[in-house]
DNA sequence: CCTTTTGTAATGCGTCACATTACAGAGTCA
DNA sequence: TGACTCTGTAATGTGACGCATTACAAAAGG
């Protein structure tokens, strides 16, 4: 079945996703999105632009504004994590 | 079914499972067990004692030690992160 | 007893999520 | 074209945290 293989290439960072798909589905400004998870403008640009982690608090806001769970965010956070990892303790 | 449902007390620690199934089955010292990890005798000795949490490169570590797959104990963490969030965001 | 092992405190370092503030570039629209 | 909105990003500060090293006292066990 090869299910959950180690990737190949770096598994795709949950702001993409949000980014790509959430967003523009959900037709709402960064900054309206923002306000609805109680964070600031920048924490969600900067992880629609993949330059920082999911963390769990934002697992949590997320699961509850768009109805999804916490871990399947987190755990696409994981895969990134452990890929970025593995890097560094191999070079 | 009810599979990965919320639960109602705080997960098991990752660091749990080393310290009551792990290190007992391999008879090794907790120092032992540090320097085949690659990381000091403090950072086992916390994770054991759930002082910390296990960090993806904890779970790289262990995998390779103990022919797991590091997904699995960064699971067990991020269950663990998810309740504590989840109780900081509700307090 | 004496040695090994372990819990823990102290200290320092680097990283990271997050907030706030500020500014410049784009896009939209009257 | 001018005004307004949205967005990317830099700067700065804070608190949390993983990890290393050093040190010491308590526990465990020959």
């Amino acid at each position: 079945m090869d299910t959950m293989r180690s990737p190949r290439r770096r598994p795709t960072h949950p702001g993409a996703i949000l980014r790509e798909d959430v967003l523009p589905a959900l037709k709402m400004t960064q900054a309206a999105f923002a306000d609805r998870l109680g964070v600031s403008r920048l924490s969600v640009s900067e992880l629609l632009h993949e330059k920082r982690a999911l963390s769990p608090g934002m697992a949590l806001r997320l699961a509850k504004l768009l109805d999804t769970t916490p871990e399947s965010w987190l755990s696409m956070q994981a895969a990134v994590d452990l890929w970025d990892e593995h890097v560094e303790l191999t070079e």
